[in-house]
DNA sequence: TTTAGTAATGTTATAATGTTGCATTCGCTA
DNA sequence: TAGCGAATGCAACATTATAACATTACTAAA
């Protein structure tokens, strides 16, 4: 419940921010972050589509589309390692993530970082960037 | 010929680096790390197969599996945000590298970084990071 | 020298991931 | 109401990667 309490808020706050950049959460995006968030977790493209099944048998470009959308207004991130995707922890503004990815029980911790990162070789300008790390969390790393 | 003196030293290296860990440069991984450096950039595992063909119709897992090798043995990185892999610019002990990637030119710069990562989150253990910062080198932001 | 064991590669097929191109729908506006 | 643009449906296809099993080559006992 309380979980079903930060998902339904997460998307509310998805709508404020969609609205407010003049960008439409359809229906479809929405359920597709709506998935994401309840994972609460990376997710596969073609699990989502699993998921989408049900109710109307969606296709790869229709979760592609929707996770285009998501990741380039920020409401999500892709994993690229792991080729997965994932809610923004952050509803809003996400800069650039830094990801602690545990490869013993799959939690992802996301940080926000500065977008500019320190001491560029020379004139590099920086669009984005993709941070990952992989290793063990605090309750794994016991084992 | 300057390149190919680079090339046959790095070529000349990765057999010292391997030999002095136990691991064997066979044939076929040479000629793979060979492919890459000579491209000087990330290459695409089906391109290095079909660079691989004149001599033998080489497979995708004859490709991957050197790949694989040349990547444990840090003497390759793969981009994960291109799916692409490239000689790592150091012939040794390449503890985790940070990439400057331009979409302008597709250069590549490789910085090697501290294997620790600053104050991770609390107690999670890093095995390894992916680090890609995608932009515009000095040359291709003036346009 | 045979025999067994191991690492590497070959071979075939298939899985997993992602895209292109065009048709359709829907809401808006001239 | 006719036209426009954004979003989605849909079919086919392209790209990236792996599984499973056979074969080879080299080494190390027996
Ligand atoms: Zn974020
Ligand atoms: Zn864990
Ligand atoms: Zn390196
Ligand atoms: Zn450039």
């Amino acid at each position: 419940m309380t979980q079903n309490l930060t998902i339904n808020s997460a998307l509310t706050q998805a709508e404020k921010v969609c609205t407010r950049r003049g960008l439409s959460l359809t229906p479809m995006r929405r359920r597709v972050l709506e998935l994401l968030l309840t994972a609460g977790a990376p997710v596969k493209a073609y699990d989502l589509l699993s998921s989408l099944k049900p109710g109307g048998g969606a296709q790869p470009p229709t979760v592609y589309r929707a996770l285009d959308f998501l990741t380039a207004a920020g409401l999500a991130h892709k994993v690229e390692a792991l080729n997965a995707y994932m809610a923004c922890v952050r509803g809003d503004e996400c800069g650039g993530a830094e990801l602690y990815i545990c490869e013993g029980c799959g939690a992802v911790t996301e940080r926000h970082t500065s977008p500019v990162p320190t001491e560029t070789p020379s004139g590099f300008q920086v669009d984005r960037s993709v941070i990952e790390h992989y290793g063990r969390c605090a309750q794994c790393a016991q084992s």
